[in-house]
DNA sequence: CTTTTGACAGCGT
DNA sequence: CACGCTGCCAAAA
């Protein structure tokens, strides 16, 4: 039990899949707001990785910027949004309203995130969310 | 090395 | 609101 989840070599797919799980319920990203996150890569990249985002992801919780989900998972993820009240049936989500603000906690483990993917550390965010 | 490909974003029509 | 086009950037072919 070394340490504990195995140290990986953190691929861009790795953080991703890492930032989408700390994400709480009741909240949203956008995959552009992945993106900006992780201080590297776009939001096709994000939307990439999330497409092998291993079980237990929250997939569903990081979404398009415009509050909508891909056709194919729509119908699943709307299930979640209404779950979580995120979202009422056939509605989108109110990423102006839900998205998530990461709370001090978190903020140090994005912090690590993007330190692992070589990128520089966020000194001061201030509000490019 | 070049080209294609995406669970995308944003703007114009 | 529906399309179409361009920009974006890393991984895979």
């Amino acid at each position: 039990m070394t340490s504990d989840a195995a140290e990986k070599p953190l691929d861009y797919s790795g953080a991703v899949h890492r930032l989408a799980a700390l994400v709480p319920a009741g909240a949203v990203l956008s995959y552009k707001d992945v993106a900006e996150l992780l201080g590297s890569g776009g939001a096709r990249q994000a939307g990439k990785a999330m497409a092998s985002a291993p079980d237990g992801t929250p997939w569903w919780r990081i979404i398009r910027s415009n509050g909508s989900m891909a056709d194919a998972l729509a119908e699943t993820a709307e299930r979640h949004w209404i779950a979580e009240e995120l979202a009422a049936p056939g509605r989108h989500v109110n990423m102006n309203r839900y998205r998530w603000n990461p709370s001090d906690l978190a903020w140090e483990k994005i912090d690590a995130l993007r330190t692992a993917l070589g990128n520089p550390k966020m000194s001061e965010i201030d509000d490019q969310l």
